[in-house]
DNA sequence: ATATCGATTATCT
DNA sequence: GATAATCGATATG
């Protein structure tokens, strides 16, 4: 797979009944699609290799597991929207939410392959293109994805991912993954066990691999 | 090449 | 006070 092309207006945004369903089957499908970026004319876009599952009150990993609070809310609220949370400090982490309103779960996304924008994401992620091997520290990792799409708390929480005007939103161009594999979910020590990584295994932005 | 560790804050015990 | 859905720097083989 090589580094892509996404010309502006190409393929529409994945609708709400895509993310009213369970975590397990929306990470999955989601893997493929192209999360988007439109902002006072800048265009960034990447196509997502990995993702984790994370189901409702009973996965003792999820943020859900403790109830509603003010940090997770939207999880529990109507899917297709941001969950955002800061983590380790340092780090800002990408969510969509899923279920019906009420249910909670969520996808967390966790590497993207750049297609558009990449001097942008460099230039956010504080990264010299001297190779293109740097091209995997612009967005191979939860934390790095969220830093070269300018994504925080304060910005992105809560933000409506099926709708354009919003600016963030994940798109559908066709693209559709030839395999797929399942791995335990990162950096968790509860439930670590489970299969809910879902990875792009031919796609060398998957994090954790060699650089 | 792998291993260890510090940064820095929201959340929970 | 401890821990966490991470990353990058440093040390060592």
């Amino acid at each position: 797979m090589k580094p892509g092309h996404f010309p502006e207006g190409t393929g529409g945004a994945v609708g709400r009944d895509f993310f009213a369903r369970d975590p397990r089957r929306v990470a999955r499908e989601l893997l493929g699609k192209v999360l988007v970026r439109r902002e006072g004319g800048e265009l960034l876009a990447g196509r997502i290799v990995e993702v984790e599952a994370y189901l409702g009150t009973g996965d003792p990993a999820a943020h859900a597991a403790a109830g509603p609070t003010p940090r997770n809310s939207v999880i529990f609220g109507p899917p297709g929207h941001a969950y955002v949370y800061f983590i380790y400090g340092n780090h800002y982490c990408l969510n969509v939410s899923c279920q019906p309103g009420g249910t909670a779960g969520c996808v967390l996304i966790r590497a993207l392959e750049p297609l558009a924008g990449v001097q942008a994401m460099a230039r956010a992620r504080g990264v010299a293109l001297k190779g293109l091997r740097d091209l995997r520290k612009l967005t191979s990792g939860p934390g790095r994805l969220a830093e070269a799409f300018g994504i925080t708390r304060p910005r992105d929480n809560g933000k409506d991912l099926t709708n354009r005007a919003a600016g963030l939103w994940i798109a559908d161009d066709g693209f559709r993954p030839r395999r797929i594999h399942t791995t335990p979910r990162i950096g968790i020590r509860k439930a670590a066990e489970r299969q809910l990584r879902y990875i792009l295994p031919d796609n060398s932005f998957v994090s954790g691999k060699k650089l």
